[in-house]
DNA sequence: CATGAATGAGAGTTCATTCAT
DNA sequence: TATGAATGAACTCTCATTCAT
């Protein structure tokens, strides 16, 4: 991601060469798009509005993307990317099932700082035809089987403490979830502090033992 | 709210009658605005939406409210009004800092289950005009204060462990918020249900030294 | 037909008062929109166009109509209907085979005066999406089998010489289609003046036993 | 038009070699639009359509023709060439009036059944702009008269029984035109079929003599 | 009071045409 | 020469809102 803003350092300069990559020209689209959905809706942002950010035309738009819902469409897939990368990820590397969340929540919490990656969870499925709407529904409730996943992972090697995973799961990526809602890139908290924070803070909650309390929750179990 | 439904037991019925409170005929149409505005979103719910489904008139609707934003005002001010409600109690009635939390869980919780409570944290502030967003943004902003408050008591009883309030707030209200994003009136899980293990789940990380509260409950289950 | 044009004078002035029949507006835009297609195409007109000339604004159509489309489609169905019972009463009241392919032609030509039935003929299917295309192209294969049914019945009852009953039909529907591409409601022909001189014709060139005419035509010549 | 076929084996392969003849790729593309038009119509064939299917990018197009309505034109006119070609020859070399019908019904028919002769009946003449419609018109009224001529000539020569030139004109034409709208190269009927047939069928009806109808009007104009 | 009808402003999209390379 | 990119104008359709009854 730092990468590719190196590339291509402003989504405006991207359309002052005529000739330029075209790879190049639908991510200037794609981030400025997102950053105005983001800013203000996919439905009250209108190819206009885009086009304009863009210093081009509103047909311009259309020799890179089929119509809205596609760009729409593209985001969710971009932000798809971020979080199922750093998924793979966790599951290859990590250690116990409390080790893995922890990474979850880091990772998460990074990529809900990142702007397609807020909008996979802050923009509105409902603008969403069918099709791709049972997409994006699928590939949520992926994320959510790969955290409980985890969690049980965790309450069978004994490092998270026994608790419904359903319910846990919800809590803890609610919270994350929500960085979405209120992150602001130029904001007093950075990407890093928050997951930092979050990591410890969600976590604390489900470690096994922490002194004396879950020791005997442990105990029990024997 | 189960009050209200004695009193209006279906917003259609509503204007069955000719001769009927002015009052009663403006929740229901609140009730049905707030409800389509959750199922489709304050965009994609048409005036005509909301008259077709109390079988009345689209200008009939402007007898009510002088125009759309007006009812959407409404339903964030009752679902404003829930969440007040609670927090003044809390505040009034508990005890430490961790208890104060705790209500203030398993209440918001239970209101972000009803739906004027959802339309609060689900609906887009971008759809309101200038004055309503500061309106009910100081408004969200008080209810952070009351939690980072709650926390900071707790901290200061010693009920609840040292740490950065604003995070643990952000974490709380985060995963609470997410509630009526994935909440089903008719889903298997309760509300009560859903407040209950929220209140637990969450407030684990917090408290002080787990020894003895954890304590307590092992030996209960004993 | 002519009993409609007394109902509704102008289409213009349809609109003139606010409270009207829907039926009668409907029909008003029906008429211009036939009108207008028939001067300058489906393609060509725009939703503006039709409103223009019936002094309204282009949404006030959608109220009576749910898309460009529609209209289009009613037009068809109108001149579907104007044929069909046409077709009813010909199958119904006349004799021979060669009696009823000469009401055949009278009445088809008369409809192909009219500029609903102008439109079944001259508009272009290619306009119509997949559902409606199918419709109007069963309609129009119906015609066809009914106007050989009619041949082929002279044919069996001496009538009409034997021939091949398609390519009669296609020649003889070709003559009378085509009438919808160069006739003018006030033009030089008068409908009826059309429908009778086609019907003669047409005709002739089915009636049976031509032995003896073409002696005494020779005998005539020397 | 065989001939052509052999000296453009296919349009797509005009635009295979460099080194190609401008005329030969002048008429490859007419050749596609010619297509195009007739199975989509004009309006609804974009430039992009004609420059895909001859698989070379939309602006080459404009090398060819200085825009969309030229090729339409040309179509126009390449189509009228056919006619007039056929039209010359039966003027120069037939006999009676009779069989100068009957050659044209013959001829016609089969230049209907050719791409570039079915554009100048089939396509809508409101796409021209003003100038190449009048001539478009003028050329259609030619053929008119000159049908009436030799029908006119039919009946002063004693081959052709008295009649109305100009319905008659009118309803042979009609049947012609026609063809073109249901004629598909590949169906079941081949254009000879179709010109002889045609050219029986519609002169039956002209020809003097037949019993005594004909003989009964000949003696109500004495 | 309540309503059917009408509107104005704006949305997404398409396409013939023209730059600029 | 030939092309990818870009544009302006037009079109269909939607919707909150307001007349006029």
């Amino acid at each position: 991601m730092p990468k590719d803003a190196s590339v291509s350092p402003s989504p405006r300069k991207a359309f002052a060469d005529r000739r330029r990559d075209v790879a190049t020209k639908r991510e200037a689209v794609l981030k400025t798009a997102a950053q105005l959905f983001l800013e203000k809706s996919y439905g009250r942002t209108s190819m206009n509005d885009v086009a304009d950010r863009l210093n081009i035309t509103k047909p311009a738009l259309y020799h890179y993307f089929d119509n809205k819902e596609d760009i729409l469409i593209e985001c969710y897939r971009l932000g798809v990317g971020l979080i199922e990368e750093t998924l793979n990820e966790i599951a290859d590397h990590c250690g116990t099932g409390l080790q893995k969340v922890e990474a979850f929540i880091y990772s998460y919490a990074t990529v809900m700082t990142l702007n397609f990656g807020r909008c996979v969870m802050r923009l509105d499925e409902g603008d969403l035809t069918s099709g791709a709407r049972t997409e994006v529904r699928n590939y949520k409730r992926k994320i959510d089987r790969r955290l409980r996943g985890f969690i049980q992972e965790g309450i069978d090697d004994g490092s998270i403490a026994p608790c419904d995973t359903k319910i846990a799961a919800f809590a803890i990526a609610g919270a994350l979830n929500w960085i979405c809602m209120w992150y602001e890139p130029d904001g007093a908290l950075s990407s890093e502090e928050i997951a930092a924070q979050f990591a410890r803070t969600l976590t604390q909650g489900l470690v096994a033992g922490k002194r004396g309390g879950r020791l005997r929750i442990v105990s029990k179990q024997e």
